[in-house]
DNA sequence: AGTTAGCACTTGAAAACTATGAGTGCCAAA
DNA sequence: TTTGGCACTCATAGTTTTCAAGTGCTAACT
């Protein structure tokens, strides 16, 4: 594809600064790409293009960086969307296993991902209107006994209690019986108002229901939100904006725990239906040096688990949106097709 | 207690430089402790000091800073040994808690350790003689099934299938007995082999039965050997000298997802009886920087759990050492107390 | 014999200074 | 509209200087 000058120097300046994380010169930029002009002319154009708000000076006699209004003009009208072809074998490869569960796609899949962008892969499922689909209690020693509930996304949480007097087997089976009868369905965030109400009739089933009480009281109340599964952590370590800053390391691993980050990106993606990648430029909470990419993954029923790649502001913004949308849309087909086309419905 | 002179000069020079992570000089030394000798003495009792390799100069005219053999000789003979009483209170309100997960209690006893350490804690629980304590496989919508596996240690891994074909109900509790009845007891290093054998008699109970081998296979082959929770990774920013050292932050924060580490101490914990706590100075993975403290954890019938603190190399070691050993003994009298003095044997 | 005052010497860290070179903006000529 | 030329700017790297905190050693002191 062909652009006007403003444009090609704009992408050059752009993909230079990608590439060597060094503020980019008139001189430099046609040294670099043997450009048909004269330095003084590149100078005009990034003149205009600084005007415009486009790229920036470090300071009043320095070469120009791209501003986040530039990367974002980048990412919309000016980069190749070339996807890598080892990308590409890699996770046909990955997806043409046999049998797998969801959890080693996803993981293959981000480890692909992460391996090629250098940048850190994150998948969050979120517990938007998630019920209880399971409980089960297990004994797994005279006086212990492991509690597993799994919602309707598929999420396992598990506690162990250890339970002072022996528990019959039977009394196990029939309070088992109990919880799933009474509590299947239920969206988990009204599970503690639906246990506090189950409470006069659990006495009736099970010898010591004060203690299945607490314990079930317990595990409800701290029911995990939104889940993050982190990928290739260890990218941003070879990143220089973070190889010789920690305090920006240190912001940086911070927001990788952080749910509300991805919350929040996967709620703008939920708002506007016929997006499908967001993009978020050194506006990542209020930290100007990470930017992230964002799509959308249809696993199952859910509709709201996102897959993000996160890095330093100046990342490879064609390598990571070719890369993110590819892996996004063959997994979103993968998991459609495993489902034979049946969408179970959202009851 | 009273020590001789050489004694308290060395136990003062590793104090100040756990304190000031300065290196300390004689001058330094008298201001500090108001030391009733002058600076020449101290110097020659540094010197001696130097001679028997317990404290060592970063350059021909620095002050001094301890040595690994220095600190493990302030561990063993020169500490104060005393636990600060907000962590006794702050512990014993976890405890007193009424029905509370094993799981709970750590994160929480962990989190009080790494809070008044400013260290990081890590829990690992070995899979040494785990063995299957039971399997269920739970329909999460049409096509989607969740396999969940409980070890004899409470240890539970879950993973998600998408099965083409709905599977009948009956089909599957038919199934899960048949599993349990063949699988429940077995070594988790062995589950492949059983697996393997099982496979003929799975076709006569279930249709799909290539995808449930399949399955089973792929979850016994990847099942997760020893198992680390961490807590307060955050403290790590707080310590000066990987502030100030991407380097070493990197490293340090390899080290805390690299499950050998642990390992290797729990070995080496379970080989000499006698020993309760193990303290790696400045050799963790070669790595000179960092010292960790570890802890048998005795929980339930599981013997192979430790506690960790990990930290610079110039940790606080008393106040490490002290918080470590009370939180660990505490914790193991607990659950000892909750299982009733009951302990259930290794069947 | 152990302790101390005194002194010459060493060194890393910080401050002050000095290039250097990659960059800009602007103007006048092509 | 483009370009060569030029004066000016500023961060970075390198050098030098200064300084404070140390040491080791020796001779005198208790």
């Amino acid at each position: 594809m062909k652009y006007n000058r403003s444009d090609t120097i704009l992408k050059l300046i752009v993909e230079y600064f990608i590439k060597n994380a060094q503020p980019v010169g008139s001189h430099t930029l046609i040294d670099e790409y043997h450009l048909p002009y004269s330095s003084a002319t590149i100078r005009n154009e990034m003149y205009a293009l600084e005007k415009m708000g486009l790229i920036e000076k470090t300071h009043s006699s320095s070469g120009r960086v791209p501003s986040s209004k530039g990367y974002r003009y980048y990412c919309e009208h000016l980069r190749d969307k070339n996807v890598d072809e080892n990308l590409k074998n890699s996770l046909q490869m990955v997806l043409e296993q046999k049998v797998q569960s969801i959890e080693e796609v996803i993981k293959a899949s981000c480890e692909i991902l992460s391996h090629m962008t250098s940048l850190v892969s994150v998948v969050m499922g979120s517990d938007d209107g998630e019920r209880l689909a399971n409980i089960q209690l297990i004994p797994i020693s005279e006086n212990t006994i492991t509690a597993v509930f799994v919602t309707d996304k598929g999420y396992v949480e598990n506690k162990t209690f250890i339970v002072p007097n022996e528990i019959k087997t039977e009394e196990l089976v029939d309070c088992v019986k109990l919880l799933n009868d009474r509590l299947k369905g239920t969206y988990i965030n009204e599970l503690v108002t639906k246990i506090e109400a189950l409470k006069p009739v659990l006495s009736d089933y099970v010898v010591s229901h004060d203690i299945v009480y607490q314990a079930l009281l317990e595990t409800f109340i701290r029911f995990a939100g939104d889940r993050l599964s982190l990928y290739g952590r260890d990218e941003i370590f070879k990143q220089p904006e973070f190889k010789n800053d920690t305090e920006k390391l240190e912001k940086m691993l911070k927001l990788l725990n952080d749910q509300s980050v991805f919350k929040e990106v996967d709620d703008e993606l939920n708002a506007i239906d016929e997006k499908n990648v967001i993009l978020k430029i050194g506006e990542v909470k209020d930290n100007p040096d990470v930017s992230m990419v964002t799509a959308k993954l249809k696993i199952g029923d859910s509709e709201s688990s996102t897959i993000t790649l996160l890095g330093p502001t100046r990342m490879d913004y064609d390598r990571a949106l070719s890369a993110l949308e590819y892996i996004a849309e063959e997994l979103n087909k993968y998991f459609k097709d495993l489902n034979g086309g049946n969408n179970g419905g959202d009851a």
